[in-house]
DNA sequence: GAGTTTGAAACT
DNA sequence: CAGTTTCAAACTC
C-alpha cells in the first residue's frame, strides 16, 4: 500500500493556487463532473474505503504513444473531497484488453468520473460521463493523430445505485468519442469494467484531491513510486475549469528497456498491487514521503506532483494562475536518467542551469496555459503529438527529504522565490519569479514548442499573471517592468518593486543587486525573512474587498499624511482605487466624490487625451513625410523632373558662391556703393537660382557659369 | 539631473 | 503596537 504523506498536499503554497485574484470574468461557469455542482448524495452503498471518500473518480492513462521502450502506462485516481480529506480509493478493476486495442497506438486516459446521475455526455470534451450503476468513466485515448478518443461506457440512465448491478453484468460497451469538438462515436468493446462504487456527494463542488500514483514498469523495480497529486485549490477555480479536470494524466507505468516488451497493466493489477492508496495523512502521517516533482497539469485547481529523479536538472514548476513560476533546481545524483531520443515522451538530460529548460521541460509546462484557457487548451496537449506528463519516463525529485518544518509554514504564501532546502545547495529548491521565468523561456519556449509542434499561443503566459498590484491581468502583463534604482538594500527587500513583485531584477540600475539567481541563498533567506515578518508580504496588496465594496481595495490600507492620497506615493492612487475604511490616511481625498481627485482625474484625462493627439499628429506628419519621399524618390532616380532642391549639390553651391564672389569682386572693381554691390550680388543669385531649376527638367547635371 | 518629499518597509 | 529609521520611488526645480 502507498501511502501519501499529508506533506504533500500542504507542501505547495496554497498561495499559488490562489485564485481569489484572478480574473475570470471571461469564463462563464463551466460544468464539469468534479464540480459542476450537480452532485447529489446518491442512494448507493458507501465506498468502501477507508477514508471518507465521497466520490472517486479514477483515470487510468495508458500512455503507448512512446516508442516501445518507452510505452508508459498511467493510472491518476482522483479523489473528490473536502478540503481537508484524505482518502484511500479502492480498487478499480479493467481489463485491458480493451484498452491495448486503443492504447496501440494511443494515449488512453480512463476516467471514472464522479457525477451526478444526472449529468448527460455533452458538457464537455474530455468530461463525458457514463454511469454504469452510478458510475462513470472517461476513457480519453490520444494518438498521433491529435485525436483524443473519449472511451465510454453506455449510458444506461439508470437512476443513482439501480444501475450498478446492471454494469457488472452485462459487457460494458464503450463509446469512443474524439475530443475536440469532434462527435463522431465508435463502439469499441472492452472486457469487464471498473465497477467499484463511488458515491456522488455534494463535496464534489468543494475541493478535489487527486492523486496519482505512478510507478515505473522498469526491468529493475529499484525506482520509486512516484506520486501525482493534483488538487484543486478552491471552490471558485474548480466551478469555472472543472472541465479539465479529467484530463489529468496519472500513473505512469513505463517499459524502458527495449529487450522488455510493453507490459500492459490492467488496473486489478495495478490495484492489487498497491491494493489500495491510502491518501489520508491522518492514518499513515508517518510514511515517508516519495521524492516527487510538482507540475500543474490542470488548471489552478490542481495541483500536481510528479515523482522525481535526483539527476542534475530543473524543473520548472508553474502554477496557473499564479504569477510565480517554481523551478526546482535539483541535483543527478544516480545515472538513471539516460536520455531517450526519439521519443516526446521523454524528458532528456537536463542541465544544472536554471536558465537552461529543454523541450521536454517546455512541454512539460502544461500549467503555463492560463487557468483561463485551460478549458480550452487541455485538450490540445493530449492531442498534439502526444506531449503529456504521463509519459515521461524520467522522474525528478521535487520533494525535499526533509519536512523543513521551518519553511513550510510560510509555504501558504509562497513568495516570488525560494529556497526550500537552505544551505543544501543545489539540491534545494528556488523558486522563480513568473517573469523571469518568462524571459528565460519565451524565445526557447517557442522556439522549442514550435519546432515541436506544440501550439503556444503566444499570449498563454502572460495571462496566466496574477493582477499585479491592483492592475488587471492584461495590464500587468503588458506593463513595462519598471527598472528599479535600488542601492542598501541590495534588492533583497520589499523596497525593492523587482523583489516585491517576485521578480528577479534584470536591466536594473540597481547596485549590488542581490535578486538574482547567483545569489539564490541570499535571496532565499530575505524571502523567508519578509515571511516571518509578514506571511502576506509577496501577495497582491490590491485584491478583492468585501461584499458590498468596491471590487478592488487595498488589502493594508495606505497610511498617507500628507499627499492627500493624490500622489503616486499612495499605494491606492497609484493603484488607481479609491482609499477604503482599511486605510489611515489623513487629510485624504481619494474618495469617490473628492472635487480635488475629480479635478485631478479630469486634467489626467485632458493631459491623456493631449497626449494622444500629439502622438496621433505625430504619427500623421511622419506618414505625410513618409509619403512625400515616396512621391519624390521616383522623380529623383528617374532623372526625368527630377526636384529643383536635389540639383543642389555641394559643387552647385560651391559654383554659386563662386559665382557670387565673382559679382561681389566686379562691384568693387568698378568701385560701386555697398547697396549697388549688394543689389548686383543678390541679381546673380537669383540667376543661379533660375539655372539650377532650369535644370531640373534636364537629365544632365546642371552647370552653373557665372 | 540633483535635491526634496513622501510613505512603505524595516527596525527598535 | 507604537515610534523611529531606512529606503527607494515620486516629485520638484
Amino acid at each position: 500500500m502507498d501511502v501519501v504523506s499529508p506533506e504533500l498536499n500542504i507542501l505547495l503554497p496554497d498561495e499559488i493556487m490562489d485564485t481569489e485574484a484572478i480574473v475570470m470574468d471571461d469564463d462563464p461557469p463551466a460544468e464539469s463532473p468534479a464540480a459542476s455542482g450537480q452532485s447529489q448524495p446518491s442512494d448507493d452503498a458507501p465506498i468502501p474505503m477507508e477514508t471518507d471518500v465521497l466520490a472517486v473518480p479514477e483515470i487510468v492513462s495508458l500512455c503507448s504513444d512512446a516508442p516501445p521502450t518507452q510505452r508508459t502506462q498511467a493510472l491518476t485516481t482522483s479523489i473528490t473531497t473536502d478540503s481537508t480529506l484524505c482518502s484511500t480509493t479502492s480498487a478499480t478493476h479493467l481489463t485491458s484488453g480493451g484498452l491495448q486495442k486503443l492504447s496501440a497506438n494511443h494515449q488512453i486516459i480512463l476516467n471514472k468520473v464522479a457525477s451526478s446521475p444526472g449529468a448527460d455526455t455533452t458538457r464537455s470534451p474530455g468530461t463525458t460521463t457514463i454511469t454504469p450503476g452510478g458510475q462513470k468513466f472517461m476513457v480519453t485515448a490520444i494518438g498521433k493523430s491529435g485525436q483524443s478518443i473519449v472511451l465510454q461506457l453506455p449510458h444506461t440512465g439508470s437512476k443513482p445505485g439501480s444501475g450498478q448491478g446492471e454494469a457488472k453484468a452485462n459487457p460494458q460497451h464503450f463509446k469512443v468519442l474524439t475530443i475536440g469538438g469532434r462527435t463522431d462515436m465508435k463502439p469499441v468493446m472492452v472486457g469487464q469494467a471498473v465497477s467499484s462504487a463511488s458515491q456522488i456527494s455534494t463535496l464534489q463542488a468543494q475541493q478535489l484531491k487527486t492523486v496519482q500514483i505512478a510507478k515505473k514498469t522498469q526491468v529493475s523495480s529499484a525506482g520509486p513510486i512516484k506520486f501525482i497529486i493534483t488538487k484543486p485549490v478552491n471552490n471558485k477555480g474548480l466551478t469555472a475549469q472543472t472541465s479539465v479536470s479529467n484530463v489529468i494524466t496519472g500513473r505512469v507505468l513505463s517499459t524502458s528497456s527495449p529487450v522488455t516488451p510493453p507490459r500492459t497493466i490492467t488496473l486489478s493489477e495495478t490495484l492489487s498491487s498497491n491494493s489500495k492508496i491510502a491518501i489520508s495523512p491522518l492514518k499513515s502521517p508517518s510514511k515517508p514521503m516519495k521524492p516527487v516533482q510538482t507540475v500543474t497539469v490542470g488548471g489552478p485547481q490542481f495541483k500536481t506532483i510528479f515523482p522525481l529523479s535526483t539527476s542534475s536538472n530543473v524543473q520548472q514548476i508553474q502554477v496557473p494562475g499564479s504569477r510565480f513560476h517554481y523551478v526546482r533546481l535539483v541535483t543527478a545524483t544516480t545515472g538513471s536518467s539516460t536520455g531517450q531520443a526519439g521519443s516526446h515522451c521523454t524528458n532528456s538530460s537536463m542541465t544544472a542551469k536554471p536558465m537552461v529548460v529543454n523541450t521536454a521541460q517546455v512541454r512539460m509546462s502544461v500549467p503555463i496555459i492560463p487557468a483561463q484557457t485551460m478549458k480550452q487548451v487541455v485538450p490540445k496537449p493530449l492531442t498534439s503529438s502526444g506531449q503529456v506528463l504521463t509519459t515521461q519516463t524520467q522522474q525528478r525529485l521535487i520533494m525535499p527529504a526533509t519536512p523543513l518544518p521551518q519553511i513550510q509554514p510560510n509555504l501558504t504564501n509562497l513568495p516570488p522565490g525560494t529556497m526550500l532546502a537552505p544551505g543544501s545547495g543545489n539540491m534545494g529548491y528556488t523558486v522563480l519569479p513568473a517573469h523571469y521565468v518568462t524571459q528565460l523561456q519565451q524565445s526557447a519556449y517557442v522556439t522549442l514548442a514550435s519546432s515541436s509542434g506544440f501550439p503556444t499561443p503566444t499570449g498563454i503566459q502572460t495571462q496566466a499573471r496574477l493582477p499585479l498590484n491592483g492592475l488587471s491581468t492584461s495590464d500587468a502583463a503588458s506593463r513595462p517592468r519598471k527598472p528599479c534604482n535600488c542601492n542598501k538594500s541590495q534588492c533583497l527587500k520589499l523596497y525593492c518593486d523587482c523583489f516585491a513583485n517576485g521578480e528577479f531584477c534584470q536591466s536594473c540600475n540597481c547596485t549590488n543587486c542581490f535578486n538574482n539567481l547567483e545569489h539564490e541563498t541570499e535571496r532565499a533567506k530575505a524571502i523567508k525573512a519578509c515571511l516571518d515578518r509578514n506571511p502576506e508580504a509577496f501577495k497582491p496588496k490590491i485584491g478583492k474587498g468585501k461584499e458590498g465594496e468596491s471590487d478592488r481595495r487595498h488589502s493594508k490600507g495606505c497610511n498617507c499624511k500628507r499627499s492627500g492620497c493624490l500622489k503616486n506615493y499612495c499605494e491606492c492612487y497609484e493603484a488607481k482605487i479609491m482609499c477604503s475604511s482599511t486605510c489611515k490616511c489623513v487629510g485624504c481625498k481619494n474618495f469617490e466624490e473628492s472635487p480635488e481627485r475629480k479635478t485631478l482625474m479630469h486634467l489626467a484625462d485632458a493631459a491623456e487625451v493631449r497626449v494622444q493627439q500629439q502622438t496621433a499628429a505625430k504619427t500623421k506628419l511622419s506618414s505625410q513625410i513618409s509619403d512625400l519621399f515616396t512621391r519624390t524618390t521616383p522623380a529623383i532616380t528617374s532623372g526625368g523632373g527630377r526636384m529643383p532642391f536635389t540639383f543642389v549639390t555641394k559643387e552647385v553651391a560651391e559654383a554659386t558662391c563662386e559665382c557670387l564672389l565673382e559679382q561681389a569682386e566686379q562691384a568693387e572693381l568698378i568701385q560701386q556703393p555697398q547697396a549697388t554691390a549688394e543689389r548686383m550680388i543678390l541679381e546673380e543669385f537669383g540667376r543661379c537660382l533660375m539655372r539650377i531649376i532650369g535644370s531640373a527638367g534636364k537629365t544632365d547635371c546642371p552647370s552653373i557659369n557665372c
